[in-house]
DNA sequence: AGAATCTCCGCAAACATTTGCGGAAATGTT
DNA sequence: AACATTTCCGCAAATGTTTGCGGAGATTCT
């Protein structure tokens, strides 16, 4: 393959300035139609494409989100991901990928590393001990646009879109009270997210109002192996809860393990409820019903939220997308 | 936040010509230490970091890889593009993820997109009808280096990283005959992929010196639902089949949803067997008995083949990771 | 015919960096 | 003291593109 075709050369060809091949190829009006057409015809020939390097050098626009996350495998991100990358693409935007791990020091440098590629915007879901607070001030004063989803700081005046998780939690909540359950074991994740405050607060809220004779249990699980563990401890003993919540797939995932091992079963023996993207659930039989946190659609919204952001600054803006109760026959 | 600083304004500010800042900055021997010292404390003051544009358009490098896929939220790979995202990023790459549905013309967008982004390399794993053989070709012969994983297209002379397809379906062939298993219904995925005529063929084959009394029904199934479907109309003809084979975690969850609904009972009635990446077998109850086919661990396989190209052109090679059995209680 | 207006195009600077080459000053060698 | 070497640094070109400005030639107007 010859070396890859420039302005340059496609100006000495035709005997004409760079300006001109530049100008014709964008259809500028002070380019005559007769040469444009020569233009054109011998750049498709030398299949041109323009430099993308110099044309962010010198537009300073790159074309370019950058994604910050704890993960990437992960039943909510991934397809969260997909649908900012879907769109992201759809409008010549490109997404570039940075996992944080659990590492408050990666994600910092990962933020950095957005910055130093130039990407036009950043899509952050923060980690549980995030330390990147100033630099998201920063970046946002330097007129980088931050974008929080899902797991955000408590910072406020920064765009975000995430799930209802108050919403999801009392739907659970009063849904549980439906069933009239007295006995409940409520499993929530890293109590340093703010998401799962949330959560806890506002399903813990919903019992307010009606709490005669019913008992909770809280505990925090940061992985499936502590829910199956909790589990396993809790239903040996008399009184035996008659359900569990789960405020998320992975302590789903471990609270069935546990159960499996149990000869309970679901949901006369004991009823499970969760908070879900929607997989998971599905998986086990019965299915277990679940509020739905779509992971698909908030990379929609977020996408959309970005893009207007690239037209015109404007003000921050909290996104919130509302949940619903998908039926399944564990409750 | 003041404007980005640059080799020219530290070089103002210090009285020095711009090549001594950059010189001085990469630790030239030219410069000497006293110089040095100072542009250091400046550029750390100021906060420079490099333009990469303009780094990119001097080198002709980007130092990002292009990750081309069908999608992302998939159970095999997200946890391939999260091996791969970890060591590029320690290694000073990044990963620019494009998807492609299953369209073949997105696909070859999404390859021209790489291209464009000048990437360094393309980590591809084709659709079913991909229509970019040339494509490949000529990128390769532009030199740019292009890794097929998981699903390859028929094409030699790339460098590859696979599952041992033929080994993992000789594998679990083996397994069933050990069990004496007499009537198998054997699902496998889009027969359009070379991944399913592989391990379809193998999984014959493996039968073919022992089929004393052994009845194999094949079937193709290109969604879950369609493994759903496939199941629920077999297992309630007669005789009903003794095992079920699912060639992907898909099929896998088709077929689990179908025995659900049934009277069925794992692995008394019916027996269980699935090629899979992990998570799924063991949500069920009990457990599903699978070979395991690792993303994490490939995409670790092709990120250092990957770097060995950056390094220096080698010749291409094929390289396959082996399967192992899981055991779990369905067999 | 002279002036005004268009049409079409090129010059050159700018974006930020890298690097071959050359050169002045300092140091070392006989 | 004359020469050779070393140390340290700057000039300028090059990467590929965009864009303000200006200008030559053709056309139109009075």
């Amino acid at each position: 393959m010859a070396q890859a075709a420039t302005l340059k050369k496609i100006s000495v060809q035709l005997n004409l300035s760079i300006s001109t091949i530049s100008r014709a190829l964008k259809n500028h009006p002070d380019i005559s139609e007769n040469t444009k057409q020569k233009v054109r015809e011998l750049a498709a020939l030398m299949e041109y494409e323009p430099n993308a390097y110099a044309v962010n050098l010198r537009t300073n626009k790159s074309k370019v989100f950058g994604m910050v996350v704890p993960a990437i495998s992960n039943l909510f991100n991934d397809s969260f991901i997909a649908a900012v990358e879907e769109d992201a693409r759809k409008n010549g935007y490109s997404l570039m990928i940075l996992q944080s791990g659990d590492d408050p020091l990666q994600e910092i440098e990962n933020l950095k590393i957005c910055k130093h590629s130039r990407v036009d915007g950043i899509f952050i879901s923060v980690i549980a001990n995030s330390h990147a607070g100033e630099i998201f001030l920063k970046y946002k004063e330097a007129g980088l646009p931050v974008l929080f989803f899902d797991k955000t700081p408590d910072a406020v005046n920064f765009d975000s879109v995430c799930m209802a998780d108050e919403e999801a939690a009392a739907i659970a909540a009063n849904t549980i009270i439906k069933h009239k359950k007295k006995n409940i074991l409520a499993l929530f994740g890293n109590p340093e997210f703010s998401i799962t405050k949330k959560r806890k607060d506002a399903f813990l809220k919903a019992f307010e109002k009606d709490t005669t004779g019913i008992k909770i249990t809280t505990q925090f699980c940061v992985s499936s192996d502590e829910a199956k563990e909790a589990v396993n401890k809790i239903i040996n003993k008399a009184p035996r809860p008659d359900h569990i919540f789960c405020m998320s797939d992975e302590l789903l995932i471990g609270t069935m393990k546990s159960l499996h091992k149990s000869a309970l079963s679901i949901p006369t023996d004991i009823s499970v409820l969760a908070i879900s993207n929607g997989l998971i659930p599905g998986l086990f039989n019965p299915e277990i019903t679940y509020i739905e946190t779509n992971g698909y659609e908030l990379g929609k919204l977020a996408i959309k939220r970005m893009l207007e952001n690239m037209e015109a600054p404007t003000p921050p803006q909290s996104i919130i997308l509302p949940s619903r109760l998908v039926e399944g026959g564990s409750l």
